[in-house]
DNA sequence: TGAAAATGTAACACGGGTGTTTCGAAATAG
DNA sequence: CTATTTCGAAACACCCGTGTTACATTTTCA
């Protein structure tokens, strides 16, 4: 078969849209070239695989979002109370990285559409351990879901920009990260 | 004399450096000829004023800075218990709107040297109340100054984002930033 | 080995932002 | 009112990123 039988086709494409998110969430005006670069490969490939540039975008959008959903899959919010499932998440989140940084860090524009493909948004997943938070009384009843979803993304913007602007350890990073969302949501 | 009589020339240097704010932390690559629109400028004007991109950037950042200075000292860090000091810095930072998200966005790049031009920085004011909160016990000792500097920032860029993208009024953003911040770096 | 697929190099036109200049109109000061 | 200053409109060259094409090279696989 012609298709993909060592995936050499799949790698590449894989190798720009990786290398793209992490250029990207740098500089959210980054060249087409700097990502090549970065992936390791000419710029004619680049536009081989994504014709326009918007192509390239809609890709790495969709594959940073996939990464967000893995990760709020495996932070298991349904389980165990709803401080700790919310302190799993941020957990998961911290390890993505650029992928995040360049959903929420607004460097690049996000088609209101794209958001809506999203089927399980972690919107609607935190939505709903605040409420069971609320409900058990576990979570401040004066902070609203969204709210407390927001807290989270900026929370965790914070934490990478003090571990890159000033050299700690990134678990010290997540920990006061995660110290200050766990005093921040408490009843 | 010839050099500003009516302050003709201030007045129109002022109103593009005002509007090149809130553009640029709009999106930090918008073009001249957006800055000029929305001065109500012609592109020329601009380059006369500022001969290069830079020189606008520049003076940008000297701008925002010193709104920032001026919002830092009207908070009055040095009076009262620091919590409540910490408080008042964000509730005046929160009036400044698009000067922060440019300087604290990334959306442009500030250099170094234009950090360390700011003499008496947010940073130094801010480390010093979290310094007087330790030793008093009203504030978290496990939290560093630099944390709780990043912290502020994370809060207020978090209440913006939460003010534009759900229609809440600003005054509930902002106690949702406020209560949010109290409950942190409480001890 | 030989064909097909995948990639690289080079060159090109196109568009848009930048920086500059010239000239004329409008506002301001004396 | 007159001269100076300030500003806008237009045109221009320049650079950079984009998108396309053609051709050579390498890799992959049968």
């Amino acid at each position: 078969m012609s298709t993909s039988e060592t995936g050499v086709r799949a790698r590449t494409r894989q190798a720009i849209v990786a290398a793209a998110i992490d250029v990207l969430a740098a500089d959210g005006g980054a060249s087409l070239a700097d990502v090549a670069s970065a992936a390791g490969v000419s710029r004619t490939t680049v536009h081989r695989y994504f014709p326009e540039r918007s192509d390239l975008l809609a890709a790495v959008v969709e594959e940073a979002m996939a990464r967000v959903e893995t990760a709020t899959e495996r932070a298991r919010l349904a389980e165990g109370p709803a401080p700790a499932a919310l302190e799993r998440a941020c957990r998961e989140y911290f390890e993505l990285g650029s992928a995040l940084t360049l959903l929420f860090g607004g460097s690049i524009e996000i088609a209101d559409a794209d958001w809506e493909r999203c089927a399980t948004s972690p919107e609607d997943d935190i939505g709903a351990v605040v409420a069971r938070g609320h409900a058990d009384g576990t979570i401040d009843p004066e902070l609203t879901g969204a709210w407390v979803e927001n807290l989270v993304w900026a929370l965790l913007y914070s934490a990478w920009s003090h571990q890159r602007e000033h050299d700690v350890p990134r678990q010290t990073s997540l920990d006061l990260c995660l110290r200050s969302l766990r005093k921040a949501i408490a009843a």
